[in-house]
DNA sequence: TGATATATAGACCAAATGGTCTTTAATTCC
DNA sequence: GGAATTAAAGACCATTTGGTCTATATATCA
């Protein structure tokens, strides 16, 4: 049983904009421009706020980055939750997965890139707090990618010799790979066939 | 039969540093920080050069820049040529490139990254001269990768269904996203088992 | 020797950087 | 109404940015 610390309410005007849609615009930002090549007014225009109150809600710039990296990460695992979801069909799933892969990384989607990818490149080295989110993000992608094989496997729909695990991180790296085939904006029916060689060595 | 225009010697003091390892000290400035990262005196440091000299030598950081890339490429392809070399058992010469890739995507050597992927990442999209040379590469390297594969599949040694330009195509992204991987510093037994799993998907 | 050309060091520049602070207006609770 | 809290606007700041320019020394050829 734990004390009920009274829960203070705040006694002036209360917080007139919506903190989650200001990271949301400010991903938006990183997603198309990279860290470096954001600059502060950059960050104001798309969120609408004014440097003080960015700088009381954030702190400074790169904290806000990492507030915007963590929702993307946060989008991109609700979403393969969502279609790697255990109780579907396993090859359904991948499949599902993979035809968004599809289309992120065609035309002009491709063109905008991805912010893990980019961050990977930009920061992974040099700034600690990023270079963790992406390792982190990493390992999960390819546990979710390892269990819907599993499943595959189980249900005898994987090829001969295919192994869960190895053929997991195999497909994490391709779909890196893909984002960053995706700069050159390639069609889609390009990375759609691309993906689908891939899918038929491994899928029975 | 033509005309030898008189080559003028130039009368005054000769250029004293080497234009090329310049470019070349500079390519690695790049390479561990990328394009927006690197100011001016990171790349005087590099080179040792006084700000006019450079000047002078490249016009101005962007140039500078496209200059490095450019040397980048040529190493690239250099090593490719080498290694995919048409006159060796293709197997044999997919394997030892592959083995390269091994090499620089594990452990430190993974963590600095790969200038192309970088580029591709930080400025494909917005600026077209890196742009051009990013989706230029892709296809050099996707064709000397379809070409090694074809000689394999005359000799017998893909795997049944296996068509050349698409496993190419398959093997591309597939080795841009381990560089993308590479920023998590995997080991190099982690990086050699993912690469054999893959081959022995195409290999017979 | 004199003309030519280059290198270096560093002063210099305007613009942009990320970040702070003040002022004023708004909005809520008591 | 009054205290409290917040937002917006924008002045302000030191630092850094990419880039130019000058002064001086140095090296080459004719």
């Amino acid at each position: 049983m734990r004390h009920q610390t009274p829960v203070q309410l705040p006694r002036g005007r209360p917080r007139s904009f919506d903190v989650e849609a200001a990271v949301e615009r400010a991903m938006g930002v990183f997603w198309s421009r990279g860290y470096h090549a954001t600059a502060l007014p950059d960050l104001l225009r798309a969120t609408k706020l004014s440097r003080g109150s960015l700088y009381a809600a954030f702190g400074d710039k790169h904290s806000l980055f990492l507030r915007a990296l963590d929702r993307y990460i946060a989008d991109a695992l609700t979403r393969m939750d969502i279609e790697l979801d255990p109780r579907r069909e396993p090859v359904d799933g991948l499949r599902a997965y993979l035809a968004g892969y599809v289309d992120r990384t065609s035309g002009a989607n491709g063109r905008r890139g991805c912010l893990l990818v980019a961050t990977a490149m930009e920061l992974a080295g040099q700034d600690a707090e990023a270079g963790r989110r992406i390792a982190s993000f990493f390992k999960a992608m390819e546990a979710r990618v390892t269990d819907a094989l599993s499943g595959a496997k189980a249900a005898g729909k994987l090829a001969d010799g295919v192994e869960p695990s190895s053929a997991a991180r195999i497909l994490v790296c391709f779909l890196w790979g893909l984002r960053v085939v995706a700069k050159t904006a390639p069609t889609r029916i390009t990375s759609q066939a691309t993906v689908d060689a891939l899918l038929d060595r491994f899928i029975r």
